[in-house]
DNA sequence: AATTAGCACTCACTTCATTAGAGTGCTAAC
DNA sequence: GTTAGCACTCTAATGAAGTGAGTGCTAATT
């Protein structure tokens, strides 16, 4: 589909713009002497690069800038000639220092990654629901209030505070506290609902008094809240970028951001391994300005999470891209490290 | 210091100062009506206002806006004339419907507080080393590795993950949770380190193999890392303001607003009661062009929090303190009554 | 004596034209 | 196939002119 020079014609033009944001022209090329042809040859190939729909015009005589479908070859060919990545040990040197735990883990590699992209990274937490539960425990703080605390296998602890109903004494609550302890650990959190009406409900009915009442109560206060946790790292960063000198967008990024269950969501869509979405290709609204690099770390057993980084269109890929391969690489070993001594 | 009028001529400035964000002149106010003075009466008010230093000029030839001698003026003025405030639950009315926990009551207000006035909310928790301590639990994850959760007695939940050393084993650590629950429940949790030294140390000494390995671990793995919270509300909200249409400024604010305990301390010294600052007179630089309108709320015994609103110098002042005065009101009745159910 | 009208002057903001510079596309020469 | 040359295009920067809201001062009015 394009020839060899033409490639190289616009790997120097993405290359050129990522660093100036302004668009590149044919002459500068030239002059810069990456490459080893006159500006008119250039040229040439540049409106041929063009009319293929790798590279656009801001206006009639400018020069261009790389379209969606240019950063897309330029992407594809990153990810291809992706092999042999040398190990930089951007994490575990910092991690090796001492004990993290979990949740430490990932906001330092949450702020690791924008630290050095200057974009702004965002880690969506594995999949909360699939994590299995360790030990739920409830703590009276008066007669009419109690604290439940729900901890999974991986260390994370939930918590709600709620009234208890006149109706349930102590004892009762303790006894329940007891049962779903005895049954229900080791299951997985998303699971839980489901268990509390196939298997407990028969045993507690048996022990408890005024067992329908208790039951609604539980319920609700055994679910995490909310299902994955977000990590956000450098949101102020990116707003450095020359793309952000206009205050309506910077506006509309800041609110974009501050709208976490769809960022969620649209992460926890995305395929094994790296992945890049390049302006238009994103599905969400508010982002078809950016780029979106995701890459997923494994946990054991299948839990698994996304790291991505949010930046202009105008991206370093080439750095960004093994940089996040590397890193969640590390943090797929670091975390089953982690895993490996909690399980 | 100020006649009668020219006290007048400043509450009308400040007034539509406060809505148009541009100087204002004095043909503008005459046109206006609201004082029934000519132009140039009312120009030359301003000009001894200006001389007096209530009033500054952008320009030589521009109108007037307020200095923040002027808004100083303003704002003890209003103070002095705030005192039947019809109470108008806000907050109240919300809670009322059902049982909300403590964090979301203040989360709750934070947000509340951003939606109404269109600046950013800044809520001080209660100094978490005041609360007292209800109950510490240690959940063991695996052989190596356990939670540790201290609940205190505001229902607030803090939980670390840490690596049990060799030296320990389990039922040491058993032992140990039991001893400081059995000695130290009740007890602020500020005082906890030093009642570790006098008290606990003796009685463990007697119990526990390795102490003094125990010792340490115990001690880093119960105190809460962060000793208050900061509850944030509608940071996308005040960049609504035109203060904000210059890109720099944008950042600058967001930068400062991730500094969260440099914030924190600022908020931590503020008197009882309604309590402003203006521009320079904050001692944070990064501040100096903003107002900070600081509110005490209490809970029993002494324990308190700071509710904050941080907008620019042009700032309603007088629907936001009376505002500040309510919630604060509001936040102490709601939290006195949360903290009677569970002390 | 206080207030107001009138007038000259100031300054920011907008609009418009001009210019410089970087770029393109095309054609002809190498 | 590659390059030089040239006419043309468009942006961004610059500066001049006009507009309008404002001030300060003085003199007239109440």
């Amino acid at each position: 589909m394009l020839t060899e020079r033409q490639m190289l014609v616009l790997q120097v033009i993405i290359d050129e713009f990522i660093v100036t944001a302004h668009p590149v022209g044919s002459r500068a090329i030239a002059k810069k002497g990456t490459i080893p042809y006159s500006a008119a040859t250039i040229r040439n190939e540049m409106a041929d690069l063009e009319e293929k729909g790798f590279l656009e015009k801001t206006h009639s005589s400018s020069g261009r800038i790389p379209s969606e479908k240019g950063y897309r070859c330029h992407v594809d060919h990153i990810i291809a000639s992706l092999s042999g990545i040398n190990n930089k040990n951007v994490i575990k040197d910092i991690i090796q220092d001492g004990f993290y735990e979990f949740e430490q883990i990932v906001q330092l590699s949450a702020e690791v990654l924008s630290e050095l992209t200057n974009y702004t990274s965002i880690i969506l937490g594995p999949e909360l629901l699939e994590t299995k539960l360790k030990q739920i425990q409830m703590i009276t703080l008066s007669p009419h209030t109690a604290v439940a605390i729900l901890v999974t296998n991986t260390g994370h602890v939930e918590h709600r505070t709620f009234s208890i109903p006149a109706e349930i004494n102590s004892s009762d609550l303790e006894k329940m506290v007891n049962i779903i302890n005895h049954h229900l650990a080791g299951s997985p959190v998303i699971s839980l609902p489901e268990l509390f009406n196939s298997e407990i409900i028969s045993i507690m009915k048996k022990y408890l008094d005024d067992f329908d009442r208790s039951y609604h109560y539980l319920k609700t206060a055994f679910l995490p809240e909310q299902p994955v946790k977000l990590y956000v790292g450098g949101v102020s960063n990116i707003l450095m970028q020359p793309e952000f000198n206009d205050v309506e967008k910077i506006r509309t990024f800041l609110t974009m951001m501050e709208k976490e269950d769809e960022i969620a969501t649209l992460l926890k869509q995305t395929d094994d391994g790296i992945n890049v979405t390049i302006g238009q290709e994103n599905q969400v609204e508010a982002i078809k300005e950016f780029s979106l690099i995701t890459a997923t770390y494994r946990l054991d057993e299948g839990q698994h999470g996304t790291i991505a980084l949010l930046g202009p269109t105008r991206m370093e890929y080439r750095r960004v891209i093994s940089l996040l391969k590397i890193l969640s690489n590390e943090m797929t070993e670091a975390l089953y490290m982690w895993y490996k001594n909690n399980g």
